[in-house]
DNA sequence: ATTTTGTAACGAAACCTTTCGTAGTTTAAA
DNA sequence: TTTAAACTACGAAAGGTTTCGTTACAAAAT
């Protein structure tokens, strides 16, 4: 399960706008830049095929709902680029990710946070 | 910038074993899968000519270097995944990239290592 | 009732990456 | 000198994604 580009794109106007109608995602699509009706239609179908996405049928108008959690897919993904540009390393990739790069307190302490939990679980429940 | 998987292969190998022939990454290509020659040939000739490899066509045997450094092209991938999965929250990426998933003492030292340089980036040299 | 609008379905084209066969050339071996 | 081996270059096919035109149908508007 590795979403493209167009699919993943799709998928989070669906997680975060909910069960939609193509024409409702494509118009989305269109707020950033230009996709044309029916080849939205066409990836969302296949997307269906896929089990990517599941739809109601009932209207005329198909409705389709992600299958997926987010959490799901996003962790696919950056598993896939932690094998095949870090090796596996899930420090160098953090390492990566924050080097040189202006990151804010506030998102310094959310990951300082997700620190200490994995700590917490690597010390573990006795 | 951003080499598809087969380049990325052929990259990490230069980085790795620094100039070399088609038949010399060929072969280490063969060591975790099977490639043909003229294939590994054809798409280190594209590579070169998007300027993501040099060549050397003194000798008979072309050598081929990488022309860019392994951090900016990791840069690259990563932030193309915080932007097109995580909308650009760092903070976000680390923290999925860490969930759940056992982690080495030793990686969550270096990872902390790296925010206490962010940090002292941040409250920065006045 | 007729026309217009909106939608699904389909097929094919365009584009990109990967794959490999073949031809031509240079070097090495017999 | 002739034959065999190794290499580059080229073209085209295979496989995948994205794109859109066209058709057919259903619903809504006139």
């Amino acid at each position: 399960m590795k979403p493209t580009e167009s699919e993943l794109e799709i998928m989070q106007i669906l997680w975060e706008y909910g069960p939609l109608t193509v024409r409702q995602v494509n118009d989305k699509l269109n707020e950033h830049r230009n996709v044309g009706y029916t080849t939205t239609l066409k990836i969302m179908q296949i997307m269906a095929e896929k089990k990517l996405l599941s739809r109601d049928t009932a209207k005329r108008s198909h409705v389709y709902s992600p299958i997926l959690p987010p959490d799901e897919v996003k962790s696919n993904i950056l598993d896939h680029v932690l094998k095949t540009v870090f090796k596996g390393s899930r420090s160098s990739l953090v390492v990566q990710a924050l080097g040189d790069h202006q990151v804010s307190v506030e998102e310094l302490d959310e990951i300082k946070k997700a620190i200490e939990e994995m700590e917490e679980k690597s010390n573990g429940p006795v």
